[in-house]
DNA sequence: CGGGCGTTTGAATCAAATCAATTGGAGTGG
DNA sequence: CCACTCCAATTGATTTGATTCAAACGCCCG
């Protein structure tokens, strides 16, 4: 189930298009579900506007229907940073349900269409529709995972590896939702991968730079917000160069 | 809510008695209510116990009624990373549900007393039992906070800070479960420490032997895997100097 | 066309990792 | 009880990867 995991488990570390599917399936039924039995309003948001803040009283759960959006965690000195991104099917709000406020803020990075979901209601529904339960649960477990993964990647690959990790799971987000995967549109600038990613802008830029020379990515002729990624596998194969520095020639 | 926010919203960084007792009668309400409807199994296990590892199928939830264990994600390539350490009253194998089957291993540090939580039977009795679902659903909303908290703190804190928010963490942790938390035993390894916090063994070394040089913690005459910690707020504020360099003579 | 922001790239600096040596406790067995 | 071993921890010297500081470039938009 680990991205990682997953793409070594493959022949060629290309992706696994059945494991894929399977993913854009349950998407689609989990949000034909929620869409049937909640009828949940709908928020339409562009980017840069705020789905909710950091200290509102939380009420609600989100859900992207369409669109992307960041997780920026405040901390009480001024430390601001990325703890998440979002994508389609994804569910926003889970950190509020204990403490009874959101603990970040959640800012769409596109034009997006969000699900608002009243957490009470959720929960009345839930008793009679134990698929919901669910869903909800599957959504949260995934979370927890994903955000280990994070801590795994920023804690023990060097900086080109994150960035290339980093696109590598962009890519495999997308192909999990049906998305095309190998033309990829960072609505982020050099400054949020790098917080996010816990390194600086410089070194994001030099990272890309780096991949783009070794032709694991490419950059359209015109801008460098968009990359191309000509094979995922290749993403997952220089994570592994960098982990390996001694050890080259081996046939 | 946020632990640093906390401490810094206190008049003199000292801890928030009433809010560390509301934590603790809350952890003893939720083992309680656990307890009543489900009695579940208890599993002693002693230090180095695995209490499941990673790739077993997910049955079970687990919760920790004494002791403390740590959660260990291992990639692919054979990269092993602490994701998470638990105390009394924290829930483990969150990660599992989604996948049907654990992440990670979790293997107890120190003789600790676990609950075994059949997640069907959890389920079943949460629709006869909301308050069930209740603290369920805060469990799994409290993991997701911690470890964006974990996250923030590798990717925006210097070695020596994080060292110092990493006790912290520990100390608050006891406090919200009703211990003492000036004398604490750290039973983890440098390397164990340094693995969590994405540093190595020496740099833990280092930040602890400046700590106790700067007064902010104190080490046991014999042995250095005791720490004395004469005031948790002072741990605060040396993360705040590390983090202002350029900003000591002001008045 | 010019201003402003985001990005790239280079050079200098710095924090942390690595390499290496030593110390200190805990445990074992004579 | 002491000698011995083993492993964790400390501390110093050196190297290295990433940050910082600085300059230039390119794209978008008024």
């Amino acid at each position: 189930m680990f991205n990682a995991a997953t793409a070594q488990a493959r022949p060629a570390g290309r992706p696994d298009d059945a494991e894929n599917q399977r993913s854009s399936q349950r998407i689609a039924d989990m949000l034909r579900l929620l869409g049937e039995t909640l009828q949940p309003a709908r928020r339409l948001v562009r980017a840069g506007d705020v789905i909710y803040r950091a200290g509102e009283r939380f009420q609600n759960l989100y859900v992207l229907n369409s669109g992307f959006c960041k997780i920026v965690n405040l901390s009480a000195d001024g430390r601001e940073q990325v703890v998440g991104l979002k994508f389609r099917g994804d569910w926003l709000g889970f950190d509020g349900i204990a403490s009874t406020q959101y603990g970040c803020d959640a800012i769409a990075m596109d034009t997006s269409d969000v699900w608002v979901i009243g957490y009470d209601a959720l929960l009345q529904a839930c008793l009679g529709r134990p698929a919901l339960m669910t869903v909800l649960h599957e959504a949260m477990s995934r979370e927890i995972s994903r955000d280990r993964d994070s801590l795994m990647s920023v804690c023990t690959l060097p900086a080109d590896a994150r960035v290339a990790d980093f696109l590598r799971y962009w890519a495999d987000s997308l192909a999990k939702r049906g998305l095309r995967c190998d033309q990829i549109t960072l609505r982020m600038t050099r400054a949020e991968i790098g917080n996010y990613l816990g390194m600086t802008l410089e070194t994001v830029s030099r990272a890309l730079s780096r991949l783009a020379r070794d032709k694991v990515i490419g950059f359209a002729e015109k801008g460098r917000r968009d990359v191309h990624i000509p094979d995922v596998g290749a993403l997952s194969a220089f994570v592994q160069r960098c982990l390996a520095p001694a050890a080259l020639a081996v046939h």
